[in-house]
DNA sequence: ACCACGCTTGAATCTTACA
DNA sequence: CTGTAAGATTCAAGCGTGG
């Protein structure tokens, strides 16, 4: 990560080590053990330890992020409580936790805790400042059009996508499902974005990352898994340009200035603009100001004083009739840009 | 708290401030942090002093719990973070963190982040060697007879529960739902344990604790929400005695020694026992012993020995035959409660 | 082709009473 | 305190096999 230049990342996934603390083995009520994390990666000796080694990462990746750059941060109650602490600590503005609700988790066999059956993300912004990118209406699209919650029902990493070695076993202890990642990057980054993860692993992020036309640094410090994870991306292709083009944001839309329209003829000074139930109206200036008796200003302006609120959004409070029917001007802001 | 003796509590509720105001006083127009890493502590002095405030009654709950009792806190991403990194620094023991999944969030009005639909609840032992109480078997019932899982979906507070003002107004802007202090209080204590919520509010826990025969305390600075709590208080009845009554752990049920089984005569001597598949076979002995050729022990050894299995439990593997219908020995234990 | 059934498995801080 | 024995404990999916 030190050799990267600073600002170059738009966006961050990491999956770091969770800092579990078995003791012993587990059995399952029919005897058989749990094939449980015990990898030396995820050995630390104390609480310091661990600190100390997540306060470096996430300071050489609060370097990286350009500032309007996003991280995510997957973990369990046994480290993400130590991850949210210190990225308040260095400056990172929290703006969600997002539930990862497992449609299958292992039970908990003795019947001594309640089914450990979610991880928690954090999703966080450089800094209380950054214009971070949030694509709220791919989101909102993907969730059957209503605001995408953050509680994420998916289910974990089985079957043909769990990557094997040569006996047939797991080759990574904790290989995170492609669903989570492609909703992650689908909410957060666009086509072309450089995401890196640093705690790559088999490579669930690059993959997904070019599946979805973005581009992908992925650091992974264990052969076996960085060797799987090179071989996975290779066999990964990206999907056509039209089918990663997901439903943009309105305020990803170029904003149009409404004397634009006036300007350019799509609507004509002097029109009358009415409310959609006609209560109020007023009349279009040429210069792209609205006229009501002695007020005058900007089509939200005069929207919110003629119906005592305190803001109104112009685009769709504002309609013209065209052909016997009322429009909201929101329509004349589209024509303008397919005629654009 | 300071006037309580330590250890007399069993279990502690809290819904501390969520810090609300460090937002606040963190906008600041000038966000340019140095990367240098030792020196940014005191720039966040607002998090030092909701930290010192966290640690102070979270040192003077741990002095009040006894060594098996457990705590109970619920957070948002704003503040649940640290306290998480405090309890383990102060050596609690995380056994859950369970996440309220909100079936009736508030949207996000602006469409800059995902719907905040959940809060965090941690769930945490005293200590790592606590015997902490978790009523498995209830929380199972409560959830159709599969384990309760560490989501739960509980609708948010409203309607005639939610405590309002003369004017209508809601009482207290947090007031949670009674409904997750019952499953709360239903999973963690026993009747007439001593419950302690440090941050009353409006008296949820303390109505909750009275439904439920739990004993409580319940401590409030502000006057207006104690006098409410006060008045809710005393307009909770108790439940019968017998409906508060749950599913009770096996480990809880009286033990039954098997041989006692045989010296009732509710078994005989020399009766046949089998597994389910009638693969294995042993004979009783009048001591209670089972037989099954060079092997003698209990039923959960000879279990263990003639299955190559590390431990068997000989109320649900050995069988005997009445009416023609394999039975398990499990069913003359209920059969001896019952006549006892 | 389809279904029933059994086997496997997944980031897990996973027992307790009594001698 | 330690050692020993009793005995409590699993859900959803995917996959393979055999009828």
């Amino acid at each position: 990560m030190r050799l990267l230049p600073a600002g170059s990342i738009d966006c961050v996934f990491a999956d770091p080590p969770y800092n579990l603390q078995l003791r012993g083995e587990l059995r399952r009520p029919d005897d058989s053990i749990v094939d449980g994390v015990d990898d030396d990666w995820d050995r630390f000796g104390d609480f310091a330890e661990y600190d100390r080694f997540t306060r470096a990462w996430l300071v050489e990746v609060r370097r990286l992020l350009r500032k309007d750059g996003t991280l995510w941060v997957i973990g369990s109650y046994h480290n993400i409580f130590r991850i949210g602490s210190m990225l308040q600590d260095l400056g990172y503005w929290i703006l969600n936790d997002v539930i990862w609700r497992k449609s299958n988790p292992m039970p908990n066999f003795r019947g001594r805790r309640f089914t450990n059956a979610h991880e928690t993300m954090i999703w966080a912004a450089r800094g209380r400042d950054s214009r971070y990118r949030f694509n709220y209406q791919a989101m909102k699209a993907l969730n059957d059009d209503v605001q995408m919650r953050s509680d994420w029902l998916l289910p974990l990493c089985t079957g043909p996508e769990r990557l094997r070695n040569e006996h047939g076993l797991k080759l990574h202890p904790t290989q995170k499902p492609e669903s989570l990642l492609h909703r992650v990057l689908l909410a957060s980054t666009g086509v072309d974005d450089i995401v890196l993860d640093p705690f790559a692993g088999t490579g669930t992020t690059p993959a997904v990352a070019r599946r979805l036309r973005r581009h992908f640094i992925g650091i992974e410090r264990h052969p076996d898994y960085a060797e799987a994870a090179i071989g996975r991306v290779r066999r990964e292709r990206p999907l056509p340009m039209d089918s990663v083009m997901t439903t943009t944001n309105r305020r990803e839309v170029a904003r149009v200035p409404f004397g634009s329209l006036v300007e350019r003829g799509l609507l004509s000074a002097g029109t009358i603009l009415t409310d959609r139930q006609r209560r109020v109206a007023a009349t279009v200036a040429p210069d792209g100001s609205l006229v009501s008796g002695s007020v005058r200003g900007s089509i939200h302006k005069v929207g919110a004083a003629l119906t005592n609120a305190p803001s109104c959004n112009g685009w769709t409070f504002w309609h013209f009739e065209e052909a016997g029917v009322l429009q909201p001007l929101d329509v004349l802001r589209t024509r303008s840009l397919e005629t654009a």
